[in-house]
DNA sequence: TTAATATGCAACCTTTAGGTTGCGTGTCGA
DNA sequence: TCGACACGCAACCTAAAGGTTGCATATTAA
């Protein structure tokens, strides 16, 4: 039984999304988002051994795989975390775990025959 | 109300895990790892267009992040998933979305109180 | 109006990730 | 036993990731 190319597809396509799951910085700046649920760029620098405009660049990559979103309101830059995207994620994740957990019942089951 | 470390620590430990998803590559060894169960390195290598050494690096990375699991037998080094893995990092991530969702379903209503 | 604030953009640097080639070692089968 | 097979290890290369400094631009508050 092939893997069906839906799965597949859907599952390469979250490749850049775990990618951007991929860094510490990353992850610390979506729980920090998930707490305050509002934070500018310079708010999310502070207190942190980069400069701001590393912090910019992650918070682009976040952004990027749609995990984040940002908009600007005056002079500043509101970030804002994007609970879809994670929950898509997770549920891409569950998906393939269950599909293993498939395949390897019926290989324990073809064995032990 | 503050994050609590827990998750904290749990979600940190798992940036080298989605790391390790965040490649086309690998993703491609896992589902195929899926599909099969038990390969040689030789046999995940065939019909790709990198050397054997290349996917050996790349089991390599799953192996450390515990996503796959080599075992020798004879001459050949042969690998399969571990679901449990990949189920533990979806379920963080569930855990996570929800927390977010909760985070921002509190915003909302207090903003619009 | 003007200084301080918040950000954007670009050039640049250093480390690492992904990949290769080359070669040595253990194992199987005729 | 001995060639073929499967693999490990190490050196090396290149591009990208993560980070910095420097400067320009827009916005706010006094």
């Amino acid at each position: 039984m092939k893997t069906n190319n839906q799965t597949w597809n859907q599952f390469a396509k979250n490749a850049s999304l775990f990618a951007a799951l991929g860094d510490e910085t990353r992850l610390s700046l979506l729980l920090q988002l998930g707490e305050g649920n509002l934070a500018s760029i310079t708010q999310l620098s502070e207190g942190r051994p980069q400069t701001r405009q590393a912090i910019r660049k992650h918070l682009q990559i976040l952004e990027d795989a749609y995990l984040v979103r940002g908009v600007r309101r005056g002079r500043e830059n509101l970030f804002q975390v994007e609970p879809k995207t994670i929950e898509a994620a997770s549920q891409s994740l569950e998906a393939i775990a269950k599909q293993w957990g498939d395949a390897l019942a019926r290989l324990k089951a073809f064995v032990e025959q």
